[in-house]
DNA sequence: GCTATAATTCGCCATATGTCGAATTGTCGT
DNA sequence: ACGACAATTCGACATATGGCGAATTATAGC
């Protein structure tokens, strides 16, 4: 129950699950992250760690960078389940398409150069809100 | 994505999951929840009204008693996938058993007598926290 | 080693949430 | 019609949560 419960927090804020369904089309660097939502670099590092705590998301370090992918290989079936149930839900939503096309963009970028724009307010279009 | 987000936020109070997985086996009153909970009338109301705002409880009045149960079928693809989750992962748990366990009791009472034992404290038993 | 830098942790703030008691609403029995 | 009563709504409060910037940690490259 506890276990369930973590997972249910985790879920339930719409940033977290944008996160993990941009996971869904592989591994991310937490400063793609960070470019995707447009929020401070803390604040992204907390909610992965949630993500992370909650068992949803694991971790592969490479020198400076940290990447996260999708938990679903090995996990726990709560776990799994819940990120079935998520993916069902908000794979055809329209704020997830569009992440992930920006996604696509942010891929094609080299890591160097969109560590180097933080604050991510920098990269943020200039009508963007927020 | 928004009816999405309103499950998992709801899914996201143990209290809410206990309602849940209690209405599991057949539907409950008001008055039946709250001496489940042990929790003040208001304070079970409101969460009643998450659950049932999220479309994942249906309600049926009769007379001053209001019924509450699991939308199972007819509900929209999100909910019911969610419910079958949140049963799998927790049907189980300790906490759900002995939910289970003191619902039986409470189902065999009369409605009259358990409404008229508010606030729920007073029925609690003498070394329960809270 | 020293500097640069990706990520995390910490401290703070604003808002959201869970809880209660009091007041309100709607229905039943007299 | 009127009082009793189940449920809900309202108002207040304490705590939890999401957000940021500053400080810290860990690694790469000189």
């Amino acid at each position: 129950m506890k276990a369930f419960m973590q997972v249910a927090k985790a879920l339930a804020d719409e940033n977290r699950v944008r996160i993990l369904m941009s996971l869904d089309s592989g591994e991310l660097c937490v400063c793609q992250v960070i470019h995707l939502l447009r929020l401070a670099p803390s604040t992204v590092s907390k909610h992965i760690s949630i993500l992370y705590q909650a068992g949803l998301v694991d971790s592969r370090k490479t020198g400076r960078w940290v990447h996260y992918r999708i938990a679903d290989k090995g996990a726990a079936p709560t776990v799994s389940a819940a990120i079935r149930w998520v993916r069902r839900c908000v794979e055809r939503a329209p704020g997830v398409a569009e992440d992930r096309r920006r996604l696509k963009a942010i891929r094609a970028m080299d890591l160097r150069r969109l560590c180097a724009a933080y604050p991510a307010q920098a990269l943020a279009a200039p009508g963007s809100r927020r």
